[in-house]
DNA sequence: AGCATAAATGATATGTTGTAACATATCGTT
DNA sequence: AACGATATGTTACAACATATCATTTATGCT
């Protein structure tokens, strides 16, 4: 079995394990978007669909998929470049925090990382300080990759 | 001079300093996102400008001042809400550096905070670990107000 | 002042992203 | 088979954003 069917498998047991239903077609805008390994937008994913099997999705169903995957923690939204990337852990058994993601301007490329608690909990003091409460820590900060920071100089 | 007045003076004089104009109509789009004291969606901005001046301003001219103002920093852009909120420091003199955002994700209400630059640091420290590049550190957190936190609790 | 030029704005069309509302299909249980 | 619950399809539209070309307004130059 291959990484891929891997994380297959992992995201259909975590499913089952509280009777989520991962059926075929969520299972496929799954795939896709794990195969593309970048992010996608609900409307590159519906091409990728298209692509790959021939028969077109539509929006409302892309959403509604994706936001199911979202629910179950298998993909991750990201507002500032409005698309969607499967989740980096899916197939990781231990807990995992929130993440932060790091999106490179130039190509879209996205690594999801995870930083230190204690930068966190700095921030989230910051924020207490000014009053407001931090509702998730999913940080999203626009960058460059190794790439494109070499192709720039 | 009130407040407001003070701002507007400022955002003249800051044009003015390096031979940008801040026109009539620039200059009453800022004014009606200063004076709406929230983050305002393009859109948005054209009912305030409507309601407030009897005619009303294509989409295409709001989003050209909105950029002539992002680039003047007048006017910060929020990608996570898609709104565009004044710069909450236009009438200070200092140098100020990128901002960090809160923003309420129940009543929109937003505010301008600038973290501690220590850990700002470490942020970009744990960036630079993953071999990408901070581009800028205007960051946008999901937020609780306080008057939406007390409402919930 | 008169004119050339560039900058700013207007107008129209279109692309992109996302959701509401309702209809239909599929699955599991009895 | 009948039913309820969940999933998916369809259509229409709202919200956000940009492309393109025309027109107006400001600025500098002679």
């Amino acid at each position: 079995m291959n990484r891929f069917e891997r994380v297959i498998e992992h995201a259909e047991q975590h499913c089952n394990a509280h009777g989520a239903r991962l059926t075929v077609k969520r299972k496929q805008v799954l795939a896709g978007l794990i195969q593309s390994e970048k992010a996608l937008s609900a409307y590159e994913l519906i091409d990728v669909y298209k692509q790959q099997f021939g028969e077109s999705m539509p929006a409302m169903s892309v959403y509604r998929i994706l936001e199911f995957l979202e629910d179950e923690h298998l993909v991750h939204k990201l507002s500032l470049a409005n698309k969607y990337v499967a989740c980096a852990h899916i197939s990781c058994s231990h807990e995992h925090a929130v993440p932060q993601f790091l999106i490179c301007r130039q190509c879209s490329k996205v690594k999801e990382i995870g930083i230190k608690p204690a930068t966190i909990d700095e921030l989230r003091e910051s924020v207490n300080e000014a009053g407001f409460k931090l509702v998730n820590t999913q940080l999203e900060m626009n960058c460059l990759c190794e790439g494109c920071v070499a192709q720039a100089a």
